[in-house]
DNA sequence: ATGGAACTGAAACCCCGTTATCATTAACTG
DNA sequence: CAGTTAATGATAACGGGGTTTCAGTTCCAT
């Protein structure tokens, strides 16, 4: 009945190192492909597996968007909103959300939060345009 | 090599007319319960399929938002943004987006657009409490 | 060092929204 | 009205994200 008791694996110290790195919310790929980088045989079922645990244990969130893999980030920063570049499919964060001025509810409706993406294309991508091959090569 | 002359079919018409009368974001499904109450026997393959005609055509639009299956709506409205109640799950409109302050992107990087979500409880349940059962059934 | 539990990697599997298949039905044309 | 053929409905197949399985590996308390 007891929990398994948890382990400080090699594994699991890459992952973090990749989300804490990138300093953007990474998807799975993403998070596997630069987590290699620490510990190359990494395979992607253990990614899954420590974005699970990770997001148990309260140090990463989820990042939704629409129509794309959820990506993660390191929990705990102050609330802020995402861009999405729709050429290298990067997700990036954007400063602090004070200033934002949203639109009013209808009468009679209860707000409770909001997400706010901008999308386009980041300056990586405007500076040097990338095919799909190498879009593909460059998601270290 | 002609391509096929289009026919105005009940089902077609059913499914323009629920578009109509939502006049609010409708997922597939949404559709298909809603257009199902002018034709009986109106099947999911038929809704997949005329939306995607209906998109061709410009008659209705994509609404992607974060976390959510996407939705049409009616083509043509000015740009706005969407409400999406958690007790419910239906989407609705707000008004048009001018007023709406933006944080600003990094430097270098080009914003092709936004889309904005609030979320919370809509007018309806904060008066009417729904079982999962009742939602299942007003989800007409 | 070592024994046992937790973890890993590879592949099979699952889920579910969407699309393709195909026999049947029903719009349109003449 | 009849013939042509686009559209439908039921269901199977697909695809992508994610999970489970299981034999083998590794962490770690002793």
């Amino acid at each position: 009945m007891a929990q398994p008791i948890p382990r400080n694996t090699r594994q699991k110290q890459a992952i973090r190192d990749a989300f804490i790195e990138a300093d953007r919310p990474l998807s799975p790929e993403e998070a596997l492909a630069a987590a290699q980088h620490h510990y190359g045989t990494l395979g992607i079922a253990t990614v899954y597996r420590n974005i699970k645990s990770l997001l148990a244990e309260g140090w990463l969130e989820p990042v939704s968007l629409p129509g794309q893999a959820t990506r993660y980030e390191v929990a705990g920063k102050a609330h802020h909103h995402h861009f999405h570049c729709r050429k290298c499919g990067r997700m990036y964060e954007l400063g602090d959300c004070a200033g934002t001025v949203l639109p009013r509810p209808p009468r009679g409706f209860r707000v409770a939060g909001h997400e706010l993406l901008l999308y386009g294309n980041c300056a990586r991508c405007l500076n040097m345009p990338a095919s799909a091959k190498t879009r593909a090569r460059i998601r270290r």
